[in-house]
DNA sequence: GTGAAAATGAACTGATGAGTTCAATTGCCT
DNA sequence: AGGCAATTGAACTCATCAGTTCATTTTCAC
């Protein structure tokens, strides 16, 4: 039997890319319905592709849901990793450089694959927590580190008044994300992007009245 | 005559207060396992009641599913809503009163029922769109104008330093929540109250920092 | 007491959906 | 062209569960 086949990258066999079709296939529809909505026949016919092969290369809907989470959390963690490059170094255009990140954050935030990971992860916390916690760890939680050395760096040449870099880095986002969740329904519908982009001005605005020098 | 058993004992039939104990008892189930998960015949031992009980009572799952969130949710609401009372009206004693007002708020985010329900709304949003709009309007919307209200007072007395009190409520409320709902896994695990409440004292640090005369 | 309303348990229906099987087909490699 | 593996469709098994039915039992108001 093929047991532990972890990749099939080793071997191009004559497959089509069916598995990518199906993982993409799989989030757009878990994302429609929801976990225990999406059945199986639904995300053969939404990847054009029968229902042996899902199982075939993906074992079970619980490995599928898995998959598709991960894979697609991990992009977008990527992605708001990435905004960090610009995180500004210098006092100089302190203001503009925040807001630049926080706009880009926000845009991640809202990104629609992103809310519709998060909005799964939250929506199955109960049934699959490890998942959650696992996303986590690998995603926020290294983001939030992260976020926290930028700022410390910029505390530490006296351009920011900064006691806890981390919990600071968490009210930065909080104060950028505010409403974001409930504007949006948790991500169900659409969310107006100039509405979404004054909160993040507004919210550095109160970040540096409170942290700035 | 066995005396605080609160178990139904083998005769406990015929007409007493059924309703509520299915509610409650269905909140218990709902919290636990999930909508889909949750079946009428759980419920029904859980309630300790037959299972055509509930259908005459509350006629469908998706109609059980509903009463139990609203009556639930108003439940929370309520107390949220109550903590306001305490609201600091004077410059006087401004930050313990903050602090104290932050702490009720945190203790009714963490409360076990309103996480539950808070997380059943999310995990749902998308079967039940009309019934997160319906808690929301009746809550948290409510909620954020009576503090802008508050904060809005406290500005105009000169205590408080505030353009926008809608927006100022909002940052408020994400300062003080800050990441609870990702440290107790948005409502999935126990949350360490001591933790919560110095999330809570540093949010109001911040936000007297920000907006503070 | 008596009788109606409410509650019970147990069995039943119908639908849905995960996961499997398999013979037939297709695409790719040499 | 031959061959191998992936793919396909379709039918099938098995389990779960919402919702119903009904004959029986219990409670309570009178």
């Amino acid at each position: 039997m093929s047991v532990g086949d972890t990749e099939k990258s080793t071997s191009d066999r004559g497959r089509l890319d069916k598995r990518r079709a199906i993982v993409e296939a799989a989030l757009r529809v878990f994302a429609r319905v929801g976990y225990a909505q999406a059945s199986l026949d639904m995300i053969a016919a939404e990847a054009g592709v029968a229902k042996p092969t899902i199982y075939n290369h993906l074992g079970s809907k619980e490995n599928l849901f898995r998959h598709v989470m991960t894979e697609t959390a991990a992009r977008a963690n990527g992605k708001t990793m990435e905004v960090l490059e610009s995180f500004p170094g210098e006092a100089d255009g302190l203001r503009p450089g925040l807001e630049d990140v926080a706009g880009k954050l926000v845009a991640c935030y809202t990104d629609e694959q992103s809310q519709a990971v998060r909005r799964l992860l939250y929506a199955e916390a109960v049934r699959f927590p490890d998942l959650f916690d696992q996303v986590r760890a690998s995603g926020p939680d290294q983001f939030i580190e992260a976020l926290a050395g930028r700022l410390a760096r910029l505390a530490n040449a006296g351009h920011l008044r900064i006691e806890d870099p981390v919990r600071a880095a968490n009210q930065f986002i909080a104060l950028v994300y505010e409403e974001l969740p409930t504007l949006s329904t948790f991500g169900s519908r659409p969310l107006d992007s100039r509405e979404a982009e004054k909160v993040a001005v507004a919210g550095v605005d109160t970040f540096l009245r409170a942290f700035g020098s």
